[in-house]
DNA sequence: GGACGCGATGGTAGCGTTCACATTGACAGC
DNA sequence: GCTGTCAATGTGAACGCTACCATCGCGTCC
């Protein structure tokens, strides 16, 4: 900075105001800064600024070491946002879900200075740990959090699933079963509640809900579990992913979707509609969460105190070749 | 770090030793100055830190934006591994695989003070910009990459390719059809250079390779081309993806596999097991590959100037219910 | 017993910015 | 013509740390 002052005749400081678009500089100042700059190649030093103003232009996700596709998406939708916005995201990826990984993963963005960390692993433990984060630092809970005291970025998934549990029911079937996603992430949860008080509503009965861990395998295991009885005529799995491991078992057992047997999923995976049959399923906008994270997050960092905002983003029914009447009997 | 100073009642110096670590600190006074640091709850400044030491403990990532498993858990892998090694990872996801965005997003990095730059755009126009990345600036080019003067990691596309039209010939298929990527991707290329030059070898007729986009869609828009063919007999697919879209247009069209065809895919997503039928594949480590990336990165970084080290990952042939002998006719 | 080496510590400068304030010159107003 | 105002620029300090060198005390050696 201080070889661009000399060449261009004047102080470090008017430089700086170039650099800062200070509108306290004349023109034929500023251009010969600038051409100066371009002369020297000079880059500004964002560490030195960052020391000096106290705000490093970098934000922080948590994200969960794991290849579901909804965090994937989501990460990029927030990287997206935040590049527009003229900040870097630093990522740091936890491998187990504990409220002590968590907690290290935030001290490990606060230590390297960000000004403001995003939390993208919808778990209780994830959410708990949250409403540890010291009070200075801007947070905000994607896909899902704690009800209180942090700003949360939501896809309403009760709504996704009392619509999955609705249309399923308007095509004439008595019940729907669900597979669920482990009890620990809140997204699970909120779709149980979705589907049961659908059900209630609708006077159906509510079997028990079975439990998965999002994977494949799981809806696959589960799946047989279901096969043999003759009361189940609808699906409702939590996610595309165990609905894909569900279809694989049915087609084992001999069943024929959706003639037999009608399967909604959730998330809408870019597969999805490649399954066979295609997969009818909730589509989740990630995207569109991860920038409205974003923008929830430089909203409290803009105004100092935390907010409570909560957004909600509403998911989509997207029916397909899965689902249809119940066999006749 | 002064109050800490004052507290323990030494220098700010001697702070800054027990800080790094030095071994020039009394047992006593480290403990002192380190109960002190507990009581106030200080945390050392990384910026300022970075400032003075020119290096920001900080790894760039530019990373392609998209959902697709490999460069996902590519990413994943690095962050793991950088964790380990006590570095920071910031992500540039780039929308389009042109050089100057590429270019851009490196500029970006640059910016921000990283100490060196990951490529995981395995598209001929990134492997083409990383030649242009300063040559202060350590970088590894992941997945794929030019041949000369930059470190690259990367997965045998070759013998991946080859292994999965072996296993195919050795069925007794006559010939075996390739789904392409899109020839700009390096992997693309090598994956069709490795299926044709093993059908040379066995000599088996060369079929024209057809080329999608890695997606479903487009696996099953090219196949429906191919479904009418009575000397199609087995589908290597470059990806997974484009080999569900591949199933899909197969069940339509009546045929089933791999009883009337057999097919392979590339990358072992972890939906692959429970495709209908579970799919042959050739699994890729993307993690390790992350990993040996990193690895190679921080070599970089240790010895100054550019290796031209060539880090290859083997990859693994998965044999699944996909593939059979063919129709007897 | 003085010179020396060495472990432990302290003091000062400087990294490259921005911030707060000082200075300059031109021009308007009386 | 003197003062006040304002736009344009300059000066010095500070951000929080580490690098470098100086200092101090102690034990060892001849």
């Amino acid at each position: 900075m201080a070889d661009v002052a000399r060449v261009a005749g004047v102080s470090h400081q008017t430089v700086s105001r170039v650099l800062n678009d200070s509108d306290l500089v004349r023109p034929e100042t500023r251009e010969r800064v600038l051409s100066a700059m371009r002369e020297l190649d000079y880059r500004r030093n964002s560490v030195a600024r960052a020391l000096v103003t106290g705000r490093s232009q970098t934000l922080g996700v948590v994200s969960f070491d794991t290849t579901l596709y909804g965090p994937a998406s989501t990460l990029f939708g927030i990287e997206r946002a935040a590049h527009e916005e003229g900040y870097f995201v630093s990522i740091v990826s936890v491998r187990s879900l504990d409220r002590e990984s968590v907690l290290t993963a935030i001290d490990r963005l606060q230590a390297q200075g960000v000004d403001g960390i995003l939390i993208i692993t919808p778990h209780e433990a994830a959410a708990e740990a949250v409403l540890h984060v010291p009070g200075d630092m801007p947070v905000v809970a994607v896909e899902a959090g704690p009800d209180e005291s942090v700003p949360v970025v939501a896809v309403d998934q009760f709504a996704g699933a009392a619509g999955a549990t609705r249309h399923l029911l308007g095509l004439g079937h008595r019940t729907v079963w669900h597979v669920a996603g482990p009890p620990s992430w809140l997204e699970a949860r909120q779709r149980i509640d979705g589907w049961r008080s659908t059900l209630k509503d609708a006077g159906a009965p509510v079997p028990p809900p079975v439990s998965g861990d999002w994977s494949p395998r799981s809806g696959y295991e589960l799946a047989r579990g279901l096969v043999g009885r003759q009361d189940v005529t609808a699906i409702f799995a939590a996610n595309d992913q165990m609905a894909l491991g569900i279809l694989h078992a049915l087609h084992e057992a001999g069943l024929e979707v959706p003639r037999d047997l009608s399967l909604v999923g959730f998330d809408d995976i870019p597969e999805a509609q490649y399954f066979t049959p295609a997969l009818t399923t909730v589509r989740q906008d990630f995207n569109e969460m991860g920038r409205q994270g974003l923008l929830l997050l430089l909203d409290e960092m803009g105004s100092a105190n935390r907010s409570s905002a909560r957004v909600v983003v509403q998911p989509e029914l997207v029916v397909r070749g899965s689902t249809a009447a119940p066999p006749s009997r």
